[in-house]
DNA sequence: GATAATACAAAACGAATGTTCAGTATAAAT
DNA sequence: ATTTATACTGAACATTCGTTTTGTATTATC
């Protein structure tokens, strides 16, 4: 088991990559079967023998996404020091890791679905409260430490997670440059309205 | 010519409703004409009697949505006179309006279409180039009568108009109490990130 | 080397969907 | 009263899409 394995491996890895491409730009439901094939030269059957379905795809680029989100970010936090700099840091990581946020514009189609819930939404409503207690967590250790003045931090944080989610719908068809000034400003406003004041 | 074009004029109202109601609740694609047919008791050969195309009823929607937005605005702005109560009664109306700001998440999916450019498309990109420039206006207002503190007034407009489609998101699983509370905090954070301060 | 498991291809299936079309009843126009 | 235009129905059409199935080459196992 050698070869064999290697090569499944690497058919995996090139759907999901060309899968994931493709859900980004066009959305779940706009991205056809047919395409991802067309874009990997695999064939239809492959890749229904890779994945259980459309869905079990789309569930297995969110859970990959998400648990390399943490782990860039686990990587670069320790070069900020200051929540504001970590917040930043955030901003620019979102930018980075790719401009379109991956998988926000699929995620939003599945975000009001009242059909028969799907475990897609049920995935991503959980993602979103990750998002937002990891917000959380941030924003108390600011208040904590006198860096803002003290708020609710639950509802920062939402207000927060909204904010990223709006700047990277806002920023959709800028370049990085934009989007890096257009989160920048942002962040500004936002600790700027939280922020501890000495007067 | 009374009876029968009163009675045509009633039932595409009809058609246009249901449609809206349930663009704003499955999204455009999962929305089906066969859908609006049950919902409407209409035939799906009078619905393609009343409109183009499914697209073209969409449009439909847009435009009537957006004028009546305005509209309501208009006939409201003068309740409020501070630029800071004029935010205020923006969200206010974005909530009672209809809680998921109808079709918002519609709008989304055309938000990032590479297709062959659809009208939707570049109707949604004007709709939010008119309320970008809409905001524009209101901030520069508030920053020459020195309510804010002197900042780029046009991107400002376009963070705040991702606060609304952010806040949009992320209330979209609760009740309108909460909503506004979200809101309300929001601009909370914003204005004072952008207050003018005597100190 | 025979057998079994794996990785893949290609076609077919069945359901759903947007759209069109032929026909019909009713109201308006002549 | 007859003709015409309008509002509408219901079935048919053409496609698309997710999924399944059947078959096959290749590799691993014994």
């Amino acid at each position: 088991m050698n070869k064999k394995k290697l090569q499944s491996e690497q058919t995996k890895r090139k759907v999901a990559d060309a899968a994931k491409a493709l859900f980004s730009q066009k959305g779940y439901k706009a991205t056809s079967i047919e395409e991802i094939v067309e874009a990997t030269g695999s064939s239809k059957g492959n890749i229904y023998y890779h994945f259980k379905s459309k869905e079990g795809l789309f569930l297995y680029l969110i859970d990959e996404w998400d648990l390399e989100w943490e782990r860039n970010w686990q990587e670069r936090e320790s070069l900020y020091k200051t929540t504001r700099d970590k917040l930043f840091g955030i901003a620019e990581q979102i930018i980075l890791d790719d401009l379109n946020h991956p998988l926000t514009k699929a995620a939003d189609e599945f975000f009001n679905n009242e059909e028969k819930g799907s475990d897609i939404e049920e995935r991503i409503d959980e993602m979103v409260r990750r998002h937002v207690e990891f917000n959380r967590e941030l924003l108390q250790k600011g208040i904590d430490e006198g860096e803002f003045s003290p708020k609710n931090a639950e509802q920062l944080a939402v207000i927060l997670e909204g904010l990223f989610v709006g700047m990277s719908r806002m920023s959709r068809k800028t370049n990085t440059e934009n989007a890096m000034q257009l989160y920048h400003s942002a962040i500004d406003v936002f600790l700027n309205g939280i922020i501890a004041r000495s007067s």
